[in-house]
DNA sequence: CAAAATCATATTGCGCGCAATTTAATTTTG
DNA sequence: CAAAATTAAATTGCGCGCAATATGATTTTG
């Protein structure tokens, strides 16, 4: 009689067991989850505007740098233009920036915030707040957790080169 | 001379500075960000077996618990039927699960592997060795990271109900 | 300076992720 | 037991996220 219960099934490396292959053992699962769970928060507040997430986050980066090309708003949130062109097309709909073409660069598409665009930053606060206290994280935690997770994606971007 | 540089802009709250609301300040960008480098590095091991990452979630659900219902792997991965239907006909159509209706319930569908999704949890165990390498974290660290994140989804969920 | 290479953005196609709706089966309850 | 309510899964529609490709504009370089 076979230790194996079944025959399709092959035995772990050393150090490792069957039960570790669950997702909620794994890391990369506990960070999929949490991001899920942060655009459902996100979302009964930012839907208020008319704006999903991703439109959230380019508007956060505008809210510190108005003028950005497209490229730029890529680098910081790490998007390519696949993503960003029909978002931002979205946010011109709403009304909330404007695209218009670099004059010195004809590539370029300049991406600026409407007052409308503008006047939507102090909703921002609200929700910084209202997340921070669904987070139920002090501030020190969250930026502690924040780190580690900065780090993680560094290091994880780092081995991507690797393949 | 007013002190407000612009007439669109807002005084942030006590305690909250204009600067906090850049991305890369905020837990849920840091949390974002390592979503997707997480799936990124994932790609390239998953894609020679013609796998996604959330197919490759299904499938460690489903070598804990072979026979699972679409409902159950749901609630295991926190997906609706609108994401795991179309999912699991892929899954079907790659020739790794079955979809068959229960004969007591005919509502429910059982999905079970095939020889070949079996056959997949082998390769998991060298994935699992070579994600762990490329987070660069120890097992204890990896562990930590993961509580944590799991506390702070919970947390999410539960505000959640306030809105 | 013209051809080639590079660059910025847009487009297409596919697979999630999720809300909303539909369909069919089962359970509840009047 | 029949009508109403509930349940499981599928479908539709929309917005990412990303690879691959296309389109122009600019730079490089031969």
């Amino acid at each position: 009689m076979s230790i194996m219960k079944d025959a399709q099934e092959t035995l772990p490396p050393a150090g490792i067991d069957d039960a570790m292959l669950a997702p909620e053992r794994q890391l990369c699962f506990a960070i999929y989850s949490a991001a899920h769970a942060f655009t459902r928060t996100y979302k009964p507040m930012l839907e208020r505007f008319g704006l999903t997430y991703p439109q959230y986050l380019v508007l956060l980066s505008l809210w510190q740098t108005d003028e950005m090309t497209v490229k730029a708003i890529g680098e910081e949130l790490g998007l390519d233009s696949g993503t960003l062109s029909p978002l931002l097309k979205r946010l011109e709909a709403a009304g909330h920036i404007s695209r218009t073409r670099d004059k010195q660069d004809e590539r370029q598409v300049i991406i600026r915030l409407t007052p409308s665009g503008k006047a939507l930053k102090k909703e921002a606060f609200g929700i910084l707040m209202q997340i921070g206290a669904a987070t139920g994280c002090s501030r020190e935690e969250a930026e502690n957790l924040r780190d580690l997770l900065r780090n993680l994606t560094d290091r994880l971007d780092e081995a991507q080169q690797s393949f």
